[in-house]
DNA sequence: ACGGTATTTTTTGCATACAAAATTTAAACG
DNA sequence: CGTTTAAATTTTGTATGCAAAAAATACCGT
């Protein structure tokens, strides 16, 4: 396959599990529900059970996967309820960090910020969606990091993974893309002008919208496929 | 000695021995900065390597642990910066719990809010630091709780077992105590009358005030011990 | 064919065994 | 004596083995 592990373990295996399957879960190789079967992972990665099975736990812990006693672990499979929670948690978390950069942000990091935005505008102008979420990701981050708050950032990212598994990137409609582009510049704006609670509320209501969005799209997948939405406890049990 | 599994093993073992040690960890019975010894621990918990160290792998995941390289786990020593820097996360997190109670508190959570804090007036009055500090953080849960977001409970408690860990319970002077009691009172008004950012307003600074105190009492216990900080590497190796 | 039960197979959870790394102790040398 | 080096010990990291639970399959009655 691709990615083997050739000689050097410059990272202990478990890490190195956990980031893998860690990924695996937020690039969707894992669907949201599924269970993770030991021996199955075991062999694809090349490990024991013993270090994937310490990998699930951290992954168990960071909300990623769901622990069934005596039946294992499944990737979560959010309900709608708890993608409007999980947003509502984001929406603090970026303002917090919002708020925090545009006090604390210097210079150089302003510039390439503003170098992002303008790359992102090029991406939208060619309705370049893949380049449009990259460059997202990236200004967010690059938000977070001028916070200079490393508690928060790394709150953030756990927080944020979960939703990654959504993989809520379809082609939104353009008028909201537009829309969302204009947000964007605003909070530009607002952090030149060292504008805290401005930008502070902006993010708040960008991601207002973009749970929106993301709100309706599931929806839409859930009346296409009437799934099993988690992978509940049967109840068959004579009490 | 005293708490031993006899028999029911209702819960799984690795689960048990993530909340033993982390029980361990917040009331302080391991010290920052103490390194968890596998063989020691396992034998004082009567479990195999196995659970404990899922159990290590789940509080690294947390925060609670930090894990070094070929070199295991210690108890989480923070600096005064990640004290800081936990505490503006907690002051964002307690900010947003507590917008959103003041937005969906139903009036029997309110009265029950309202109950506790005659209760915490009591204690203060007869200057009973534990009862006061234990009615304080039941009100803040009960806020959580009426904030009705799980995502953002179960966010809020895992950054602030992180501080708890710390212990700063000492006695504050009376007058900062004073203060603090004057804070809840407005708080308790700003959620009666439904005041969302009133209430979180009042929540931040709350939180700001307890930091100074916290990072106050850091400090002086810094100057009396020159502790290590941490356990940092020993740089002796010649390149 | 269907529902229920018993048996087999698989899977999970825990304990143990072994190898590599780190730490400690001892020894050798200046 | 102190410092460096080498051996012994401990400790960590991973693999494997075993028992219990769950799932799958086979069996049997109606």
């Amino acid at each position: 396959m691709t990615a083997d592990i050739l000689s050097l373990p410059r990272t202990a295996l478990h890490s190195h599990v956990t980031h893998r399957l860690r990924q695996m879960l937020v690039e969707n190789q894992i669907a949201p529900g599924a269970k993770l079967n030991e021996r199955a992972l075991c062999e694809s990665l090349n490990v024991s059970r013993t270090p994937l099975r310490e990998a699930i736990k951290t992954l168990a812990a960071e909300g990623l996967v769901v622990l069934l006693p005596n039946r294992g672990a499944v990737a979560v499979s959010l309900s709608l309820d708890d993608v409007r929670h999980t947003f509502e948690v984001m929406a603090g978390l970026e303002g917090l960090s919002g708020q925090l950069a545009a006090e604390r942000i210097t210079e150089t990091e302003l510039m390439e910020i503003q170098a992002l935005h303008f790359e992102m505008m090029a991406a939208f102008t060619r309705r370049d969606l893949s380049s449009y979420y990259r460059l997202n990701a990236q200004i967010h981050s690059a938000i977070n990091t001028a916070a200079k708050n490393p508690v928060l950032s790394s709150t953030y990212e756990q927080v944020n993974a979960r939703l990654q598994a959504l993989r809520f990137r379809s082609n939104q409609d353009d008028e909201k893309w537009h829309s969302a582009m204009q947000e964007h510049a605003r909070m530009i704006e607002a952090l030149q002008a060292r504008q805290p609670q401005v930008l502070c509320d902006l993010l708040v209501r960008h991601l207002e919208h973009k749970r929106d969005v993301v709100l309706a799209q599931l929806q839409a997948n859930l009346s296409h496929k009437p799934s099993p939405s988690v992978a509940p406890f049967k109840t068959n049990r004579k009490a």
